[in-house]
RNA sequence: GCACCCAUAGCUCAGUAGGAUAGAGCGACGCCCUCCUAAGGCGUAGGCCAGAGGUUCGAUUCCUCUUGGGUGCGCCA
């Protein structure tokens, strides 16, 4: 697709000797208000070479361009130089090239012949899925669409939580009280239960975490018993787990958990040893991290048995030998900053340089009102249970407002979740937020279900309208602030994708869409799409299906769904 | 105690690798369905961008300090 930017850049080229191209590219920006350009060269920066005033420099730059097809006007205003895109051209470029690319407008071959992998969700088995595991959940199954996307070879990976001195604490439990039938009935309650009433035993009998060390001890040793017990907890954890995952309609590619490398860390540590970069330490192994201001990370404890620092090296070294990664992506917590930030240490203590391609992508953190989420003193509010709630909220607006609706369940699924969904990617990953449910289940404004509405609508008006793809189109008619406006944003949306994904930030996409839908609806508001007039209606239909087809393809990026009719 | 992160309208947040008048949504108030889906649209009110220094032609944006909040700091994950 024509690149006017580019063209922006080639122009000031031509009359600017003094700076590179990248110079001048990084110094363009877009004015505050489209009413004073499409894109604005400050000079501040010549000010100083030419010696000259700022305006005087951009005043005698703007006499020397010749005239473009791609832009309308070039003036200056003060110290900047506008530039006024060609407005029928941006309109055919844009519109065209999503006649053409429909579904995969914005899609790009960039990632071709790269691997990402994204670790995301990786619940704790034998636990409760609530609401702390949606952020990870949904981020990375964001970010894994947008890789793909952009042409990466994607591997989802569900690094579950299948192990660790839990297990033992589990495994111990369940030969002291548990009742097998009991917990084949309520799989992840009753184990819970067990957890919880472990967890404060032990806290009156030390006794109980000796024993748990021991049988998690036993596990990593092959012990049959604990093996078994262990397989049937991940096994009917699993099976909960994917309730949830089927009603966001999220896929693994892998569910290689911590328990999968518990073969591969003898490995690991060898080489740690080998490199010398082991010592002991009270009576622990350690890797030593004073130098870099961290404090030892701790390989193996004094009981023998690993921690999960070990286990995601040896998780690393898997994956860049089976997958040859280009970047290995954890969508963790920022509670974990320290644990990413040192075991990324090791990895290039050890001497691999791709060490620089693991990333950690960090979000904030979810509380409740009454404080921190706590599975053990029983805040919790259940993943499953929001869902559920958002769908059959969804379900009661259907019914007052639009009562015939076909498939009513389906689509109440698609827009309660999306509204979820679509809230948890709104705002920056960083930001901490308390659970509400009024703000879960506000549909109105900047939501999902604003934007599915809108995606909705115009499929409504295509029906109505007749549209066809191949009617041809004249660009001219398509010439108001709002049509231009509409434009100006699925212009941008290639690049809004390619942002997202260098920035890890799946938001940028959410709200690049909800202001392609305002822009639809305020123009939608202001003058009827199918008029009279054919020419013009045609052209105004074909405006609306490049943004329908936008709308869906965002809404897609962020795993929601987009029904036609709501 | 040390380290990292955050601080913008009553609330929840945007603010594009420092730049031209700081924007939305919600909430409040007032309008718009004989007209393509009102889960819409329009308007009004609401800000010393936590505070103080500094760098710069220019700082909400960068640096330092202070305050307030969050998180993390060797045998949990």
């Amino acid at each position: 697709m024509l690149n006017f930017k580019e063209e922006v850049v080639n122009m000031l080229k031509t009359q600017i000797q003094e700076m590179s191209e990248e110079e001048i590219s990084s110094l363009i920006e877009i004015p505050p208000s489209y009413e004073m350009g499409d894109y604005a060269f400050p000079v501040f920066k010549l000010a100083k070479t030419y010696k000259k005033a700022p305006q005087l420099i951009a005043e005698e730059l703007v006499g020397k361009f010749e005239e473009s097809p791609y832009f309308e006007k070039i003036e200056n205003k003060g110290p900047y130089i506008n530039f006024f895109i060609n407005k029928k051209k941006l309109t055919e470029v844009t519109l065209e090239e999503i006649k053409i690319k429909k579904d995969m407008f914005g899609s790009s071959d960039i990632g071709n012949g790269k691997t990402v992998i994204v670790e995301f969700s990786s619940p704790n088995i034998a636990k409760p899925f609530h609401i702390g595991h949606i952020r990870s959940t949904v981020i990375g199954n964001a970010l894994y669409k947008i890789f793909s996307f952009l042409g990466f070879n994607t591997v989802a990976i569900n690094h579950l939580g299948d192990y660790g001195t839990q297990f033992g604490m589990l495994i111990s439990a369940i030969k002291k009280w548990g009742n097998m039938e009991e917990i084949e009935k309520d799989p992840i309650n009753e184990l819970l239960k067990l957890y919880v009433r472990y967890n404060k035993e032990a806290e009156e009998n030390e006794e109980l975490m000796d024993e748990a060390r021991y049988w998690f001890k036993e596990l990593e040793e092959g012990n049959e018993e604990a093996y078994k017990l262990w397989e049937w907890i991940r096994e009917i954890s699993l099976k909960e787990f994917n309730k949830v995952y089927k009603m966001l309609n999220i896929k693994f590619d892998s569910y290689a958990g911590e328990s999968f490398y518990s073969d591969k860390m003898p490995a690991v540590i060898e080489e740690l040893k080998e490199k010398n970069l082991l010592k002991e330490s009270e009576g622990a192994y350690v890797v030593d991290l004073q130098e870099y201001g961290m404090p030892p990370a701790i390989i193996i404890k004094s009981d023998g048995t690993t921690l999960y620092t070990t286990r995601d090296i040896a998780a690393a070294m898997y994956r860049k030998k089976t997958y040859d990664f280009y970047k290995n992506i954890y969508v963790v917590g920022a509670q974990q900053n320290l644990h990413f930030k040192s075991w990324f240490k090791i990895i290039e203590l050890m001497g691999y340089d791709w060490a620089k391609d693991l990333v950690h992508v960090n979000f904030g953190t979810v509380s409740l009102e009454d404080g921190a989420l706590s599975t053990r003193k029983g805040r919790v509010v259940f993943l499953e249970d929001v869902l559920k709630t958002a769908i059959n909220k969804t379900l009661e607006i259907i019914n007052e407002r639009n009562p015939n609706l076909e498939n009513k369940e389906e689509v109440a699924k698609q827009v309660g979740i999306g509204a979820v969904i679509f809230q948890e990617l709104f705002n920056q990953r960083i930001k901490d937020y308390v659970f509400s449910w009024d703000r879960t289940l506000s549909f109105d404004g900047e939501t999902g279900p604003y934007v599915q509405y809108t995606h909705a609508r115009i499929c409504s008006l295509l029906d109505r309208g007749q549209f066809n793809i191949e009617d041809k189109v004249n660009y001219d008619l398509l010439s108001t602030n709002e049509e231009i406006n509409i434009v100006r944003l699925l212009y941008e949306f290639p690049e809004v994708i390619i942002d997202a994904m260098e920035k890890y930030e799946p938001y940028l996409i959410t709200r690049h869409i909800v202001e392609i839908a305002k822009a639809f609806n305020k123009l939608y508001n202001t003058y009827p799409i199918i008029v009279e007039d054919e020419e013009l209606k045609k052209a105004r239909l074909m405006l609306s299906f490049a943004t329908k087809t936008v709308l869906k393809t965002g809404l897609g990026l962020l795993g929601i769904e987009a029904p036609e009719r709501m």
